[in-house]
DNA sequence: CAGTGGTCTAGACCACACC
DNA sequence: GTGTGGTCTAGACCACTGG
């Protein structure tokens, strides 16, 4: 953990605790030097990360204001949520079923995306994930076999990302591409929507931090039970 | 401008150019900083910009390597283009159809996300933005008239946001969500699109630096000329 | 091993907001 | 003017990659 990923969290927990209220100002950037005894280039870093994440908001003659005393619903395309599921459904029963689980050899399309060549194996798994027991989502996600061992169907069916945080994967980011789609066969026929229903379809490239990509995925979400929340800062 | 913002530019112009082409490295930053006569910091900073933009990656103990060649879509999302608008769309003909334009007092839901009271004025706009003659976008648009002094009929049907610019007013930033619908009698009549098309729609809330909301908006794209992409740094 | 980018420092100057 | 954050420097050390 560097110095600034540190000082960050420290002032996000003051921020989430109530101890820095809403619209107040934080204490200025050199008491900060003088608390954390590091420079201030550190500091700036610290809280651009918090910019980012739409807890504050700085302006130069003024200071920087808390600006939400919670992290946005954003925080669902964030950090270790890769998995499509949002935040919003912690408390609530979720089931994946696994619909195929495969290791094959990746397409131009996939070749393309995942970065590896057409002899390079992946994983093509298809799961419909459950919340509530009613069908939320259908996801179609691929993977380099190399970058994932030890990937088993019965992990699959649980979650796959919190057993890739088990091993000690670390993830820098994702691309992602957020579009409407008249649904298809495999909808109406996992997501239990009619004929007439749209499905809002999310692709994405997931990076480590070496900059791998490992995961490319579309998943299918019924329109009446998924949104998407952007927060952009300039 | 900043000296890291020129440096930025000057690398982006020969990416897209070729001068630095796709896959391979670009100087590495000890070249840069005698190149552009500027510190280490700065170069990183620039090229940090890059990254964001998804045109190149670092790697520690390798360099940094071009990734495309071509501004991804996403720009679409991001800086000053709040009008709903890709940058993708440049060169095209664009036109605005004002369909209502209008003073009114806000309903709840309006005068929560302004953060306004139930008699503070807003103009209410109703656009169909048409691009090289094809239906592309349904806008309905709530304002606080107090925050853009003298819009007019005129200026809607051109560009609300060069005119914004015009009068010296900055963004801070927005809140998005992004979702799937099916498609009403508006978008059928106005859209041209089939009973059984899908809309993506776009909801957006747009502040001010001083963090006043100054943009209330749903978008209804046609699902075949609109996504959406997304970038997350972590 | 040498070379790369990531982090961090201690200071400086500047642009901007408020009084 | 005073105080704020934004930028920038010149150098340092470290972590990682590759041979």
């Amino acid at each position: 953990m560097t110095k600034y990923e540190y000082i960050a969290d420290v002032i996000r927990k003051r921020i989430l605790s109530g101890e820095y209220p809403e619209n107040t100002l934080i204490p200025n950037q050199i008491e900060l030097v003088e608390e954390f005894n590091v420079s201030r280039m550190t500091i700036k870093k610290a809280i651009n990360i918090l910019m980012m994440e739409g807890l504050v908001y700085s302006q130069r003659g003024l200071g920087t204001t808390v600006l939400n005393n919670q992290l946005p619903e954003r925080s669902a395309t964030l950090a270790t949520d890769y998995s499509g599921l949002t935040k919003g459904l912690e408390g609530k029963e979720i089931q994946s079923n696994v619909i195929k689980f495969d290791v094959t050899f990746p397409n131009e399309l996939t070749q393309e995306k995942l970065k590896i060549s057409s002899h390079h194996p992946v994983y093509e798994i298809i799961r419909l994930r459950i919340v509530d027991e009613e069908p939320y989502a259908l996801e179609h996600t691929l993977m380099p076999v190399d970058l994932v061992p030890g990937l088993t169907k019965e992990i699959a069916s649980h979650s796959i990302y919190s057993y890739l945080e088990q091993i000690g994967i670390e993830f820098a980011g994702a691309h992602r591409n957020i579009h409407a789609d008249k649904s298809n066969e495999l909808d109406h026929q996992y997501l239990e929507c009619a004929i007439t229903d749209p499905v809002l379809e999310v692709e994405q490239v997931v990076y480590l931090k070496n900059s791998r990509p490992i995961e490319f995925s579309r998943s299918r979400n019924r329109y009446d039970k998924k949104s998407y929340t952007v927060l952009d800062v300039m």
